[in-house]
DNA sequence: TATGAATGAGTCTTCATTCAT
DNA sequence: AATGAATGAAGACTCATTCAT
């Protein structure tokens, strides 16, 4: 069993940290400013991380890991694709106007800092995987006859990039109901098939 | 006739911290940087801003005044409502793949760090001034009997929020040519109408 | 027990500054001076100050709670108040000829530049204090027959700020021991009864 | 003729510049505040003055030189000691309390900061030609059977310090009318015999 | 592991001073 | 004489990082 009392201040220190990333984003947060939200010394929190960037890194990769691959579970299981998609699209519109507890700043600073090539392409691979889910979920709608033929990987990139744009102006504007409501139901009606 | 010599400095400035700021984003130019890309003294630069802020903020209003609302114009002239579409659209596909050129990383850390209510509200009056243009647009194009009878607001979000989706991912992510292209295409299935 | 350590750090810095304030004034001292007087480095010499007012501040505070109430001691001992008296003057008058440990000149800088409204009232009250005391000790020797029945405030005036205007002038002047002899004489003339 | 338009310059630099010294001390005042203050740019003062010790060491002379010898010409006069003496002292209290328009803390700096050995025998020298003008006056009161037979080396010093000390702290504490008075009435008490 | 003092590098900012016009 | 752009040096301040304890 790995030492439990290191994971624990691990632990203490991301989730401290996340609030900081998800306030200022990447760049203005300090190894300083970690050590007061976490009511640490410096040496303290150089015992357990080494720079900004590798704590970022850390919360990244626990936020991804945590994305299971939903979709495919409840496809298996049989479930009509419209539910499946009116799920995951509350969950995007939830997320779209949760503008506080949102990374997505801290992620465009961090890759567009920190990415060489490699952590870039993290990202990319992350684009993919989203990619590839949609992909199944749309081709399971068409075939049960419950979504139109669409191009499918036109129409994912309309989602995935419409809500990502949403979710980096919510930080910088107003973003009310209307607007992910807006874009939820056009996405709908480019979806789902109206007989 | 006043002060061509200091004008024509502060244009250089800009220029130089332009290409700094499509490069690395707004906090991570400093006023160093700037002296150096502008090939300036520290005092120099001094002389004609006193901060980051003040000249990215002067870019941004500069690039703003220059966005004539080239709808209107083309509108009163009496040109179809999809050739000024496609017009507007080819410009945005342009500068989706444009990644180089972009301030939208930026753009957002600037009001993101720096927007008190005021410069973000110059971002909504600015959400808002494009709203407005583009509802004139679709409206007119429905008007026409070219453009389908949609929820104009909900179309709007859905073609700006994911036009700033892709500019931003453009920094971090391979964009190829096919992205801005099927979200366009889509944007145009949403819009015209086929008989 | 707690910042042992620290603790003598910024007695070392207060002593260094100290030297360095009674020779060059308040704003002529800067923190680079102080770091390189305390042979610390500027980081360093930032774990305990945060700026030149604040070490000076210290400074100050350490010398008036220093200050105690010598007149109300002897008083209570019934000592002949021109006992008290010839003391006290001699004191004043051995600092009035101290120039080089004088921080008069940096006092006034401090308290004229950096004196909010706050700052300048604990001048004042040291003033009141000082009045006060003065005010005790000569009531006293005019109770025992040994002073002259004189205007209190106008004799304690007309002692301080001769004193003021010697510790001040003796950084700019040769102060000869005539200066405050003579001064000292003609107030112990104003006060001390003649038979 | 001198240059008339260079000495109406050189004037209204030094009016603009006693101001600055009057209300920040010497060292607090930069060239730049005085070109702004002046209305003229950094080349145009410069031009005329090199430092601001130069422009502060002129304006130190305007001032001494204006100081002509009153009391001698009173005494020629023949008018009572007593009247010169009430009206000196009352252009001290005056001055005492007129806190604005003081130099004092100015050319405290002044002559701790840049005073080499030649200036601050200067300052001596003022000392001197001061109390050899009130010696005379005080002589003359004795002479006269006006005043009494003083130390008058040692008054003459009570009566500078004490004026000195008062200039100093209106700046930096409030100065009401009672404290120059007081001190004037003791001074009185000293010098004038009372039969 | 954890503390916090200390270092040193980097950036910001302000000025005295110069210089072409 | 006067302008104001430009230089460069000095000082302030902030952090990442190290280290003795």
């Amino acid at each position: 069993m790995v030492n439990r009392r290191g994971e624990e201040t691990r632990q203490h220190i991301k989730r401290n940290a996340y609030s900081l990333f998800a306030a200022k984003g990447f760049k203005q947060v300090t190894m300083k400013d970690i050590c007061e939200a976490a009511k640490l010394s410096r040496g303290g929190l150089y015992c357990h991380y080494e720079s900004t960037s590798q704590i970022f890194q850390e919360i990244i990769d626990d936020l991804l890991s945590r994305q299971e691959d939903t979709f495919d579970f409840k496809i298996k299981q049989g479930q009509p694709a419209v539910v499946i998609l009116n799920e995951v699209l509350e969950t995007y519109k939830r997320e779209m106007l949760d503008s506080g507890a949102s990374l997505s700043l801290a992620i465009y600073e961090f890759f567009s800092l920190c990415g060489g090539p490699d952590r870039k392409n993290a990202l990319y691979q992350q684009y993919m995987l989203s990619a590839n889910s949609w992909e199944k979920l749309i081709q399971y709608g068409i075939e049960r006859n419950e979504f139109n033929h669409v191009d499918i990987p036109a129409v994912f990139d309309l989602i995935v990039f419409s809500y990502q744009g949403v979710r980096m102006f919510s930080k910088l504007m107003p973003i009310n109901e209307q607007i992910p409501s807006g874009i939820i139901k056009e996405i709908k009606k480019i979806l789902i098939r109206e007989d």
